[in-house]
DNA sequence: GTAGCAGTTGCAGTG
DNA sequence: CCACTGCAACTGCTA
């Protein structure tokens, strides 16, 4: 984890902001882009000023800048994700021993993550209709406030102390990287002006995103979607393609929000007043652009509550414990995940690194991850599509393993939303209709029947015909001769695989005409995830469950499977477990345990009868 | 307390 | 092209 900061101005005001430069790799220009528009915006407002920025992480740098640049006040936005909670604490308190003055505003989400648990019931809010009805307790969202009219000087900037580098390890970005990070060889930069950094700089090679950064391109386009009122009004997200690209079918604005370089109370601002003067019937939450940022603040929230054990199984009470492959490894102590998975399924780690890089040879799910990374952005139902394809409609691969994937490659990622989808998606939380399984085959059909976004990102199969472009295997040799498509062998895949895996390999695949076939039949798998998703849910344990912890759960899914070929018995269960009345106390869930195996933690409270 | 309904965006088949 | 159903079936919300 390496980290920038972001200071300007050190009398009665400092601004501050904090970046990570975290896991990215081929798509982060957005990121570079949003510190220079809004270095440039200060300058124009003070020409002595910019955004100056030091290199070292905040924890070890306050400390020794609140004394060398006499600091009075330390001003910065609230951030609720479980790593920023801990580095602010770690600031604030540093500031407090030397007397500065902290003040921390809300901005990022609606409401106040912490405010909107609190009127939910110190509850982590789990559904839409939550947030719609906290919120509200909490007031109106707050109207924007207009950038400063004037910015006093920066003053002296010397620096009397050492500079200390962040640990070395782990290094996210190893395999991108083509030379050595030059933007940590000295704390005001390598020139000594505290410029932003530039990819080359950091030893990135130049990205590979047309998307770009900054509060400049955020605003146009903000205006240039509220400009189409019926657009704005009637949005309703099910009905946007997922296959649309130049342009997309919906905001491209997450970006922004993510990196800050567009203000949410703008954005709901905005949009409010658009459907307020809209004479036609608008669309409502959660399908429309308002029920997006709901969904938002619902995540953030679920967060606030969880903090690090939000984002992982273990140990998390809200989310389901299903046996999908490659789950985390788990540092006993702090019961944390350490980054590494447990790699003891030789299949599924071939399926989840071909998934990776997009060389499943399912046309619609390669197109999609493949302009993920390329790009670093898809749409939420292409999301949907690769997501569940990975996890319970498929690959039965842990919904961690994608998170984390989309962590390194998103320009939008945020912890939150993340990690919330994947739980939704792979139905270990927020969702539970497992059996709504996307086809990789049928869903992207129904959007392009042409298959324009498959040859886009799947250029290999671009001159194939349109009628086997979701499935190029059942295409008859002479289709494929005529569209110069050949078929990978296994160990050419892997080879690729290997490739891209290094960062070596072009990764467009421009001039190749061979394409794998794919890793395995599709209706077969999905009775597989069907019949273990409907197992998972009747042996029904969560994250926190000492079974879960120590390993025991075994022991109950081969029970399951004992009984599992009599259909009757399975219904008769549920009946019981719903009569049962679920003793749901304090957070911890268990609902529908199986009959003569209803021994756990908390689970006994049984409505008398 | 409970029954019935609805749920951000499934799919395949029918009319 | 749209609306509806059956598939086999989960859970929060509302009345």
């Amino acid at each position: 984890v390496r980290e920038l900061v972001l200071i300007d101005g050190n009398f009665c005001t400092c601004f501050i902001g904090v970046i990570r430069i975290l896991k990215r790799t081929l798509t982060d220009s957005p990121s570079i882009d949003s510190l220079n528009d809004v270095s440039t915006s200060i300058t124009k407002i003070n020409k002595k000023s910019k955004l100056f920025l030091l290199r070292e992480a905040p924890q070890t740098l306050y400390p020794k800048l609140f004394k060398a640049w006499k600091v009075t006040h330390l001003v910065f936005e609230k951030d609720t994700d479980a790593y920023a909670r801990d580095r602010d604490a770690a600031v604030i308190k540093a500031a407090k021993e030397v007397g500065v003055e902290v003040i921390v505003k809300s901005g990022r989400t609606l409401w106040d993550s912490d405010e909107l648990v609190k009127n939910n019931g110190g509850n982590p809010t789990m559904t839409i209709t939550q947030v719609q009805t906290a919120g509200p307790k909490i007031g109106p969202v707050p109207r924007p406030i207009a950038a400063p009219k004037s910015i006093p000087d920066p003053g002296e900037l010397e620096l009397d102390f050492e500079q200390e580098q962040p640990d070395s390890k782990p290094d996210f970005n190893s395999g991108p990287r083509r030379h050595d990070d030059k933007s940590y060889e000295k704390i005001s930069g390598p020139n000594g002006d505290f410029a932003v950094p530039s990819l080359e700089e950091l030893g990135m090679q130049p990205a590979t995103t047309k998307h770009r950064g900054g509060e400049s391109l955020a605003l146009k386009a903000l205006s240039k979607i509220i400009a189409d009122r019926k657009y704005t009004a009637t949005f309703e997200k099910p009905k946007t393609a997922p296959t649309d690209f130049e342009p997309q079918a919906t905001t491209l604005l997450s970006p922004h929000l993510h990196f800050g370089s567009l203000s949410i109370r703008e954005f709901y601002w905005k949009v409010q007043d658009t459907i307020a003067s809209y004479k036609g019937k608008a669309s409502e939450p959660p399908v429309s652009l308002l029920g997006q940022l709901y969904f938002r603040d619902m995540y953030f929230g679920a967060q606030a509550v969880g903090g690090w054990y939000y984002a992982q199984t273990i140990n998390n009470p809200h989310c389901r414990f299903i046996p999908f492959s490659l789950p985390a490894k788990i540092n006993p102590d702090t019961k944390l995940i350490t980054g590494e998975f447990q790699s003891t399924d030789s299949q599924a780690e071939e399926w989840f690194f071909r998934w990776k890089y997009g060389l499943t040879g399912f046309p619609w799910i390669d197109a999609l991850m493949r302009q993920l990374r390329f790009e670093g952005w898809i749409h939420h139902l292409g999301r949907h599509a690769v997501a569940c394809f990975l996890t319970r409609g498929g690959c039965f691969i842990h919904w961690e393993r994608g998170a984390e994937v989309f962590e390194e490659w998103l320009i939008d990622h945020e912890v939150a939303s993340n990690v919330g989808n994947w739980q939704w998606l792979s139905c270990t939380a927020f969702y539970s209709m497992y059996y709504r399984i996307y086809s990789p085959i049928a869903f992207g059909l129904k959007w392009d029947p042409e298959g324009k976004f498959v040859k886009k990102f799947v250029p290999e199969l671009k001159n194939l015909d349109k009628k086997y472009i979701y499935e190029p295997w059942k295409a008859p040799k002479g289709d494929l001769k005529k569209a110069g498509v050949s078929f990978l062998t296994t160990d050419q895949t892997l080879d690729q695989v290997q490739r891209f895996n290094e960062g070596l390999s072009n990764p467009t695949a421009e001039d190749s005409k061979q394409y794998p076939r794919p890793i395995f039949d599709f209706p077969e798998r999905r009775a597989f995830c069907l019949d273990a998703m409907k197992k998972a849910y009747h042996v029904n344990l969560y994250g926190n469950d000492p079974k879960v912890l120590d390993g025991s759960w075994k022991e109950l899914f081969e029970q399951k499977e004992v009984g599992k070929p009599d259909k009757g018995k399975v219904t008769a269960d549920d009946n019981e477990a719903a009569e049962r009345g679920d003793g749901n106390a304090g957070g911890k869930r268990k609902r529908g345990m199986e009959k003569g195996q209803g021994t756990l933690d908390g689970m006994v409270k049984r409505s008398k009868k």
